[in-house]
DNA sequence: GCGACAG
DNA sequence: ATCTTGTCGC
């Protein structure tokens, strides 16, 4: 159990290495998606949301459910909901995605926003509620009540600058939207 | 053994 | 994240 985890842990250190930070120009960034993913037993409901920016008009919604197989493991959270969000975002287009969980903010660099950015080869932002135990300050920024790391394609000013107009009650409102859409019944 | 950490 | 009633406070 533990020795699988140390080399899922180097492959993290590994594609760490394959994050890219810069800066995005804000102008051309028209939309702004984002997802989020509950569970109810092994049942993963992934809620994708798709807003204008910088004005965050509703554009689009959609929920898809699947089986999860990995439990949570703080750190490991990526290899949980890489799944159910992939499928989620499937086909779907937006020039920016907003990831419920961490990005460079990591221990090793490498967290469910960046893994999510690299694969889609998208500019990803890390949006969590609480910052993960020592991750130095300077990985991520406090916006609102979101802790605001970098993801992939993307650095942390610009993801500050994307995350500010679409807070709502201290939280970006692209997020909000997910989590209650991957809550409200359906299945 | 102690501590406790995204969702 | 999820299990869960009522209750305190803005």
């Amino acid at each position: 159990m533990g020795r699988k985890l140390k080399v899922i842990a180097a492959v993290q250190r590994k594609l760490a290495k394959r994050v890219v930070e810069k800066p995005v120009d804000m102008a051309g960034i028209k939309t702004v998606a984002a997802v989020d993913v509950s569970y109810r037993g092994d049942l993963a409901r992934a809620a994708f949301v798709l807003c204008s920016f910088p004005d965050c008009r509703l554009l689009k919604t959609r929920v898809i459910e699947s089986r999860v197989s990995f439990p949570y493991i703080p750190t490991y959270f990526f290899l949980r909901e890489t799944r159910p969000i992939l499928l989620a975002v499937e086909g779907e287009e937006f020039d920016v995605l907003l990831v419920e969980g961490h990005g460079k903010a990591h221990p090793r660099g490498y967290g469910l926003a960046s893994h999510i950015g690299l694969l889609l080869g998208k500019p990803t932002i890390g949006v969590a509620k609480k910052p993960l135990r020592g991750v130095p300050q300077v990985l991520f920024r406090k916006v609102g009540k979101a802790y605001v790391s970098v993801g992939h394609l993307i650095d942390l000013e610009s993801a500050v600058r994307v995350i500010e107009p679409l807070l709502e009650g201290g939280y970006p409102k692209p997020l909000k939207l997910a989590d209650r859409l991957s809550k409200r019944d359906g299945s």
